[in-house]
RNA sequence: GCCCAGAUAGCUCAGUUGGCAGAGCACGUCCUUGGUAAGGACGAGGUCGCCGGUUCAAAUCCGGUUCUGGGCUCCA
């Protein structure tokens, strides 16, 4: 096993960590402690609560033992002499299984520090007094071999450089990453709130923010128009027999909002004395004719004949909608459709539902309730390359045009041992396929993921990384060939057949609430000009040129610009601070020199003090700024 | 959902061994009318997340709960 330098240190580094951590809590199981992108940390078993005291004097021990500069020692072993080591240092209760996890042929290997002794394939520093720069960041739980179902051990997160200066610029950068989070810039930018009365992983977009949603809307929809999709409107709720049509429940059920019985039929069976595990039960239960036409469709047993309830057992509620597409669906199939119409792109912002788990929601990027710019697109198989291909480069529009080039993409495939997936082999086949070949076409490279797909077909996801280094799923296309099947849709081709189409989900932003999470730090909130909630403010310079500064702020107004004159009796000094730090991108100082000259002196987030101009020389300015969607010009740097 | 840590004015935070609730910024009024990142004075603003317990007395101690943060698990 090869290891660059900085992996061989951080891996030094936890091994370091180990010793101190037995050192001061001799009775501590060990579980692993590999290197990480950013760091390094150590799984742990122990009865005492670990604190953020206990890191410092973890640290300081730590210190010890790189001062001791004690010699990294490898020493390979039979299997036999390795379950006698880690036995003979009471450390069987994870080693051992970890020892297993090594193929029989495969050499055993331990390393040793001082006292220290680990099962470990290497490789280390040669000495401990390498480690000069680390530090112990924080503690957290972590499921043992990330189960769930396993104890969860205590986890030990630390970082370490070659040098102080590394670790320091590190650390700084964590800070500054701080201060760029989207959950900051939303409180201090006033963009949005999230109300525990509301409700967690609800986002309430404020005035400013909806200014940005807004304005990320009017361009996709121009971008939609462009490209011949038709815009619908659908309800939050459908009825719960659409999603199990669709499949969508039961199977994730355990994500989704429970379902809305109408309070007759639940007076109604509340007295004739239904148990919730029953009512539960007649939730999830078809009618044999349901099951009957999905399996008839599918060609398969998908929903098995345990689920089936007499209709008058049944209960019916509404959903609040965890996708859109079923009622897209129900739309394409009002009609009767020839090839002709073909392809069908049927838009929506839908906002949907999903019951995310508490400890998961973060800020406006994992959410509750969500709006995707979403569109389902019913083609003929022969049409599936081609429209993905469109969808691919509606998604690269969106991301040229702000700027964010720092993404990955992902063709998520399915994985080949889970049964989790419907619709058949052939078909899986096929649309994998299309993906694959529609990736290859995006000149930008790209990883093949099984597993990764969605339930009913593979997909291509636009992957970004937020300020902390957290991956994001934005923007998404999806190829479908099974729900077409699930509600029985059909095209009448050339030869007078009915051909079944196939669907493709896209998505270009993703949600609206996670792209402008990410949106706002990827700007840091210096949006761009069109994106700014406020694009203008006016700094008069005394009260004796408000007058002038209404004509000027008249004049924006008329020419489609969000301005705001700053009446306050601040100093001029102060309303500019005040401005700068509301990120807003042009601060106009009027004066008296300016009255005279109908000018104004342009101050630009970018580049400060530009001068006086006339002012409709520069709302021309700002105008066709917006209308180009210009991005921000780097700010200079400091002279 | 699980582990750990938090929650005090609109914001950022201080508050000692349990003893009258604090600062800066923001906000309001008044003075000031100015030239590119903070002019001055005064004022208003709080059920210390919520519920319960211990106590003569709780922001402070204990239990529960809600929400937030960092992880883990999950993410159609």
């Amino acid at each position: 096993m090869s290891m660059s330098p900085l992996e061989e240190l951080r891996h030094s580094a936890s091994h370091i960590l180990a010793t101190a951590l037995l050192r001061i809590f001799p009775d501590a199981k060990l579980d692993i402690g590999p290197p990480t992108d950013s760091g390094f940390y150590y799984d742990v078993d122990l009865d005492h609560k670990l604190t953020n005291d206990d890191l410092v004097k973890l640290e300081a021990e730590m210190k010890k033992v790189a001062d001791e500069n004690q010699p990294f020692l490898r020493k390979e072993v039979s299997r036999e002499e390795a379950i006698e080591i880690i036995r003979s240092r009471g450390q069987e209760r994870y080693k051992l299984g970890r020892l297993a996890d090594i193929p029989e042929g495969e050499k055993i290997s331990f390393y040793q520090n001082g006292e220290f002794m680990d099962l470990c394939a290497g490789t280390h520093v040669r000495y401990s007094s390498k480690l000069k720069a680390f530090k112990l960041l924080s503690i957290a739980g972590a499921y043992h071999r990330g189960d769930e179902k396993n104890k969860q051990l205590q986890r030990i997160y630390g970082t370490a450089f070659p040098t102080k200066e590394e670790l320091a610029q590190h650390l700084d950068r964590l800070e500054q990453a701080k201060a760029r989070d989207h959950r900051k810039l939303g409180k201090d930018l006033k963009l949005f709130v999230i109300d525990e009365d509301v409700g967690q992983g609800l986002i309430l977009w404020t005035p400013n923010g909806s200014i940005i949603r807004q304005e990320l809307q009017s361009f996709i929809g121009e971008e939609l128009r462009k490209q011949g999709y038709s815009q619908v409107f659908t309800p939050h709720i459908g009825k719960l027999e659409l999603y199990k049509t669709s499949g969508h429940f039961p199977y994730y059920k355990e994500s989704q909002f429970t379902p809305v019985v109408e309070n007759e039929t639940l007076s109604r069976i509340v007295r004739e004395g239904c148990s919730c595990a029953e009512m539960v039960a007649r939730l999830d239960a078809v009618s044999s004719k349901l099951r009957q036409t999905v399996n008839d469709r599918s060609g398969r047993e998908i929903i098995p004949e345990s689920r089936v309830l007499d209709a008058d057992k049944l209960l019916d509620g509404f959903m609040l909608k965890p996708m859109n597409c079923p009622h897209h669906i129900k739309i394409f199939a009002s009609q009767p459709h020839s090839y002709r119409d073909l392809p069908v792109r049927l838009a929506e912002f839908g906002t949907v539902y999903r019951w995310e788990q508490s400890g998961e929601l973060n800020g406006m990027t994992r959410v509750r309730g969500f709006t995707q710019d979403d569109a389902h697109l019913f083609c003929t198989e022969a049409q599936v390359a081609g429209e993905v291909l469109g969808c691919l480069s509606l998604v690269k529009v969106v991301l040229n045009t702000l700027g964010m080039s720092d993404y990955r993409v992902r063709v998520g495939l399915r994985d080949p041992d889970s049964n989790k997936y419907t619709g058949t082999a052939e078909n899986w086949d096929k649309a994998e396929a299309a993906c694959r070949e529609a990736a290859k076409t995006l000149g930008v490279p790209f990883t093949e993921e099984p597993g990764e797909a969605a339930f009913y077909g593979p997909k291509i996801d636009f992957v970004v990384k937020d300020v902390i280094g957290r991956e994001w799923q934005l923007g998404t296309v999806q190829v479908d060939y099974n729900l077409p099947v699930r509600f029985d849709l059909s095209y009448t081709g050339a030869d007078n057949q009915a051909h079944r189409p196939v669907m493709i989900h896209r998505a270009p932003f993703g949600s609206m609430e996670r792209f402008c999470g990410v949106l706002i730090e990827h700007f840091g909130g210096d949006f761009p000009v069109w994106l700014a909630p406020e694009q203008v403010r006016l700094v008069p310079i005394s009260d004796k040129v408000l007058d002038y500064g209404r004509e000027v702020l008249n004049h924006l107004k008329a020419a489609g610009v969000r301005a705001t004159l700053d009446e306050h009796s601040d100093k001029m000094g102060a309303k500019i601070r005040r401005a700068e730090l509301e990120k807003i991108p042009y601060t106009l100082v009027l004066g008296a020199k300016e009255a005279e000259s109908k000018a104004a002196s342009v101050r630009s987030r970018a580049k400060g003090d530009e001068g006086a101009m006339p002012y409709a020389v520069f709302t021309e300015r700002v105008v066709t700024e917006i209308r180009t969607r210009a991005l921000p010009a780097k700010a200079q740097p400091p002279a």
